[in-house]
DNA sequence: AGCGTATATACCCATATGCGTATATACGTA
DNA sequence: TACGTATATACGCATATGGGTATATACGCT
C-alpha cells in the first residue's frame, strides 16, 4: 500500500469520523447523553435517573458510542463513569456551540438542569421507584 | 390545547430540528450535497455531475432534504434548482465552520474544487460519459 | 458462598434506511 | 405530436436501527 493509498484511507476515516458523530447524534437519547457528558463525566444509573430512561436502553447507546470511540469509561467499584473523549475539532466546537446555547433548546436545557440531583440515582438503578422518590423533592 | 401544551410542542420541534438535520449529516451522500449546497445553488445534474452519483440516488437524497424543510427546490426550465434552507442558528454556524475547515477534509474539498466545472454537466445529466468527459479536461 | 446492586449484552421484533432498476412526469424543441 | 433531456418516484431487497425483555457478568457486602 503506498502513500497515496496512505491518503485516500485517511481521507475516508476523517470523513466518517464527522458522519459517524452526526448518526450519533441523530438519535434523540443518544444526543440527550453526549449533551450531559460534556457537561460533567456521569454513570450509567445517574445518566438513567437523569434522562428517565430505562438501563438497557442507555446502556445500549453508551456502547454505540463506546464503539465509536467518542466516550471512554472507566469502572469505579460497582459504577462505570462515561466520559467524552472528542479528536476532531468541529465536533468539539459543535458540542461547545450547543452547550453555550442550552436555552434554546429547553429539553436538553431540563436534563442539565437535573443533573444537580444525579446522586439521588446512585443507588437506585433498577428501582422503578425513581419518579417517586423525584416527586419528593 | 392550554399554553403548557403548546411549549411541551415546541420544545420538541426544536429538538427534532437538531436531531433531523444530524440525522441528514449522517450520510456520506446527503453530508457532501449539503456542503455543495452551503457554497451555491445547483441543479440535479450538477450535482450528479459533481459528487459522480447516479440521479436517482441525488434525487432521492434531495427529496428528503426537502421533507424536512432543509433545501428549498425552484424549477428554471428544464432544471430543478436546489438551495440550502437552514433556520436554526447552530445548525449554519456549524455549516459555516465546516465550510472554513474544508482543508480539513479533503474528501469534501475535492467536490467543492469540481464545482468550477459543473457547468460541463448540465447537458448530459443521464449521460454515462461524464468521467470521459472530465477526463478530457 | 450468597445476596443485592450496577452494568452489559443476547434475543426478538417492528420499522427505517439506502440502493439499484424501472418507470412516470415535466419541459424544450423540432 | 414526437423525441430527448431533466427530475421524481415506485418497487423490491438487503441491511441497519431502536426498543423491550430476559439474562449474564461484575462488584461490594455480609
Amino acid at each position: 500500500m503506498g502513500i497515496y493509498a496512505l491518503i485516500i484511507n485517511r481521507k475516508g476515516i476523517i470523513m466518517n469520523q464527522l458522519t459517524n458523530f452526526f448518526k450519533i447524534l441523530s438519535d434523540e437519547t443518544r444526543f440527550r447523553i453526549v449533551v450531559l457528558l460534556a457537561q460533567q463525566e456521569l454513570c450509567v444509573c445517574e445518566m438513567c435517573g437523569v434522562l428517565e430512561l430505562s438501563q438497557p436502553k442507555v446502556s445500549k447507546h453508551l456502547a454505540k458510542l463506546r464503539d465509536k470511540g467518542f466516550v471512554i469509561d472507566k469502572r469505579k467499584e460497582q459504577f462505570v463513569f462515561y466520559s467524552l473523549h472528542i479528536g476532531d475539532a468541529v465536533i468539539s466546537d459543535l458540542i461547545n456551540h450547543i452547550l453555550s446555547n442550552l436555552e434554546r433548546y429547553p429539553e436538553l436545557k431540563i436534563d442539565s438542569d437535573r443533573l444537580v440531583y444525579k446522586e439521588i440515582y446512585l443507588k437506585q438503578c433498577n428501582v422503578s421507584s425513581i419518579k417517586t422518590n423525584l416527586e419528593e423533592l
